[in-house]
DNA sequence: GACTTGTGAGAAAGCGGTTTCAGATCGATG
DNA sequence: CATCGATCTGAAACCGCTTTCTCACAAGTC
């Protein structure tokens, strides 16, 4: 009843390719994979008849046979952040060199569902990028416990057995924080972005490494989007803060309209600084004072670190990548 | 050499799984589908087992075996573009809920590689969503032949055996022409999307249509990213337009930007519409006159559509969305 | 001319599941 | 008590491809 649609009957196999070109599936399989020498005439023959019959391999028995699948897996919270985006790319073209497809998940920033995204993923594709996962360590541990090839981007673990390439937001937090402090700035509020994400607890660390400037940090509950950011801007006023930092750009940005129409002035009222320095080129309200890391470079980099993995099983130690400064025109010094 | 990473030897199979709980494999295999009623007791043990060992299935040993993925595919233009995360979103709901995984590719907006990417989607999942196309229609007659489940989304084309959910643009850029010329506009330009695009026809037939209204429309090349609109706005003056019609909102604001710069004030000077109603909450300078289709339901449709292709092989009508007119601040009269 | 070598191609054995088919067990029935 | 039927389980075939193993044949040596 099923497959009715001619599917498995009509299609054609490697033997069917094999008889009409009066050789054998294995000389077939190695004129196409190119894995032994064959005599030119009967390529040619094969390669005719694999054009007319239009024979395309199996993906599963490729799959099963070889026992790898070609494919990559990519998990992120939420294609929504222009920040993935940017990342896929890069990680597509190094899987792409290397043959290998990309397969990308979106978890909609539900944690709960990251663990059976990922075990999914696991189980059809070589290795997997588990970017900025909010899973707890627990489900961590039990992931790589499969000694399944795997790599963390934007999150590091201690005692986990998996490589590592994140951006360095401690260091990006650090630099925001030199940055106000030499402004003038005392008090800082902080937009905090999803509670267990060990990317926000990077950057809090940096805000409480910053009273060593002076600084002293009220942290707010936020959110990752424009929306959160909105939405608790309000807050910021009873803080007494004059400048505000965020977990990133969007939330950044969302805070800069509410304040706007709470007439707020930013910067002269209130400095506000993004993070991650999202390409919203041409389309936001405000130049953005934030700090960046090559997110292109990020991708590949944990790409290929995910392909030595699979091939090579080398493990490095985790990297960090360097964040840079971008001053714009939503800090200045405090008035009054 | 290869899958020294003990890969093949440690994975545990469904016969390990037999072992262990002394059954045979096939008990196992009916006792994790369902597929057939088996002593409670035994079924208790299998699964004693199979958290012993950890077993997970091999999904490419079932996908050869069932003769489907459990996947569909989908090949968006750009990732970038906020537009599909939104789809995405609602075609990932649709396809869970069924069993499914989706499998998201992204051509980067080069069609040249939309029709490799199309057909290693097919070789890997049981459908394809193609969403957006550049394909030339060439192309497309060939993957279709291959009468494999594909649906389109957001491209019609006539004489294609593949069912397809649009947006519809046509009437959307009508109800844009209606607006501008009850304001009193009668020169319009149009940033133009990519020339091969399917969508970007279709607004045009619409600005053609116009004339009826007394339109008159001065077609510029542009693009599909802010960027170009940016780079694309300082054409306009040269049109003598009181309005300016767009590809889609990115382009729309990217024009904005250009426009303050040049000291054109919007809308004043000029109306500027967008196409789309991307969901730039709190985030973009312009709140901007545009038109929107619910991509939630676009997407959760095309989705369906594309479950009931694979099932029941059953092919309706092409479904055109209707589009919503939002009428906000970067559209007035012409002055003068 | 018999004996290695070397080369190219076919047969067959997996890969890890699902599913058909046939057999075993047991209770109920005539 | 023998038979029938219903239920559950195992053996084996199969999904489509890769790869090893084996063999046939041709060429090269003494």
């Amino acid at each position: 009843m099923r497959n009715l649609r001619q599917g498995r009957s009509a299609r054609v196999t490697i033997s069917d390719v094999g008889a009409a070109a009066g050789v054998s599936a294995s000389t077939v399989s190695r004129v196409l994979n190119g894995t032994a020498k064959v005599a030119p005439s009967l390529a040619a023959r094969v390669h005719d008849a694999v054009r007319q019959l239009g024979y395309r391999p199996n993906a599963a028995a490729q799959g099963l046979a070889r026992g790898e699948w070609g494919t990559i897996g990519v998990l992120v919270p939420n294609l929504a952040n222009p920040y993935f985006p940017d990342v896929l790319k890069a990680v597509s073209a190094v899987a792409r060199s290397h043959g290998r497809r990309v397969m990308v998940m979106e978890s909609d920033d539900d944690p709960s569902i990251e663990h059976d995204l990922v075990a999914d993923l696991m189980r059809s594709c070589d290795g997997v990028l588990l970017c900025s996962s909010r899973l707890e360590r627990s489900d961590l541990v039990v992931l790589t416990a499969r000694d399944h090839p795997l790599v963390l981007l934007d999150r590091i673990v201690p005692g986990i057995a998996a490589p590592a390439v994140s951006a360095d937001f401690f260091g990006g937090m650090m630099l925001i924080c030199g940055h106000l402090a030499q402004l003038g700035h005392r008090r800082v509020a902080y937009l905090s972005g999803p509670e267990v994400s060990w990317a926000n607890a990077e950057r809090i660390r940096a805000l409480e490494a910053a009273k060593a400037f002076g600084i002293s940090v009220t942290i707010l509950p936020c959110g990752s989007t424009s929306r959160a950011g909105y939405d608790a801007a309000a807050e910021v006023a009873g803080t007494g803060a004059t400048a505000l930092t965020t977990y990133n750009d969007l939330v950044a940005l969302g805070a800069v309209t509410r304040m706007r129409e709470l007439g707020v002035r930013v910067p002269e009222d209130l400095s506000v600084v993004g993070f991650d320095d999202i390409a919203l080129d041409h389309v936001a309200h405000t130049s953005l004072t934030t700090v960046s890391v090559p997110r292109g470079q990020l991708g590949r980099q944990a790409a290929e670190m995910l392909e030595a993995l699979m091939t090579a099983g080398h493990d490095g130690e985790p990297v960090y990548l360097p964040m840079e400064l971008h001053v714009r025109d939503s800090t200045a010094p405090p008035h009054c």
